[in-house]
DNA sequence: ACAGTGTGTGAAAACACTGTCGCAAAGGCC
DNA sequence: GGCCTTTGCGACAGTGTTTTCACACACTGT
């Protein structure tokens, strides 16, 4: 399920990096040099996301951030600014017109994906409150709290750790080695064989709901965590 | 019944924004450009909400936050601070010194609203009248009681001090500093394992309704008050 | 000064959680 | 079907955290 981006911005040079950076972060992208272009884009298929320059030949960027708030097609998409340095003090501007998030260049193609997979997150249900659903089960952040079908499950520690991983990083394997470092936190020294002991103890919490398989094996390479079986 | 929100924040851009955004999202604002001015304001009228520049001219955020838990008046207003990109690993220290939440700037106006009224939603229960009600628990402010299935329970101040933070602040884990700054107030110095006496010492006098288990332990996180076992 | 209540501390006990093993079961490969 | 690798499972002991208790001290009103 790739992310559709929309690349607005008239350097010919930044554009092809942007894109060869995001295609290679597995997100799909389109082009345009210029506000009607990008609008003509949008029109053929909106995107998921929308970066847009600062700076931009005939229609401003922040113009035409304002422009996609007022269409119903683009209102929801969100928008990312690329401003240059020095144009910073203007982003009270672009928030008002409703961007989402900004980046001054020059910037580093990895700050700008984490931006991006940020701002995506935040406009799928994840509000910034802390809370993720996915299927039957519903974590809660700031209770430190789990709950399937709206009843409370009790966990430990660890288990919380992992399953809320997991909820927010669904739909993907991982290597028992990427678990330990993203659950235990990369400094910790244990056996690989210790992932499998909590990804055991998890489906056994989540047994009492039927939904320990959600928790899946995948032979050779990891654990997966998915809504559909 | 407009929420009267006061800004504290010493760019002159970003306030308005802010205050601009607010007032179309149906709140009042008060705004103050450093912590003097901001204590002036307070003292003059107590505002529902406080959102909290990190860096002020002369106090900083964090101290201005600490200093309003020691104050009587504003102890119990909920603050979110605002925060720029990378300062975000002191997000901790400001969490302790009883913030309730913080946004990382650059924000949009949408999220911010969505923390701001998440906040205000958690904080409440309290009608104005100083009556939280929540289960079979009810406690009267003005009166210094509370009721279990409408008998008085007995209880002593600091019980009641942390039940009365507890129901007005439900369903969220709050570590052992934290409780020790919102219950006790930051100014006093006492060991963490104090708290834990309290909580035992609240849950016993629960105990008669079979409240005690509203009382819960979040291992390696702190406790929580919720209505659901 | 004295009981009475409330509060903080330290130490021991109870408890929950963790990581590791050894063996059983399952899956692939020839 | 055999053989080898990978994963599942139950048990266990070590560890760290939480609960509980007893005590000392401070404060209040009499």
């Amino acid at each position: 399920m790739h992310k559709r981006i929309l690349i607005v911005e008239d350097e010919a040079s930044i554009r092809d990096m942007v894109a060869f950076a995001l295609r290679k972060a597995g997100m799909d992208t389109a082009q345009a040099a210029d506000a009607r272009t990008a609008q003509m884009s949008i029109a053929e298929q909106v995107p998921d996301l929308i970066l847009l320059d600062w700076m931009l030949p005939g229609t401003s960027g922040l113009d035409l951030a304002r422009r996609l708030r007022k269409e119903e097609l683009s209102r929801e998409v969100p928008i990312i600014m690329l401003t240059a340095r020095g144009e910073e003090m203007d982003r009270v501007n672009g928030l008002e017109a409703g961007v989402d998030d900004y980046v001054v260049k020059p910037f580093s193609t990895r700050e700008l994906i984490a931006r991006i997979k940020a701002v995506l997150r935040r406009s799928q249900g994840d509000d910034g409150s802390g809370m993720v659903e996915l299927g039957r089960l519903r974590i809660d952040g700031p209770a430190h709290r789990v709950f399937a079908v709206d009843e409370p499950v009790p966990i430990g520690p660890t288990e919380y750790r992992l399953l809320y991983f997991f909820m927010t990083h669904p739909e993907r394997v991982y290597s028992r080695a990427q678990l330990l470092d993203h659950v235990w936190g990369g400094s910790v020294y244990v056996e690989e064989r210790t992932v499998d002991v909590h990804i055991r103890r998890l489906r056994k919490t989540l047994e009492p709901w039927k939904l320990e398989d959600m928790v899946q094996t995948v032979r050779g390479a990891g654990y997966r965590f998915s809504a559909s079986p």
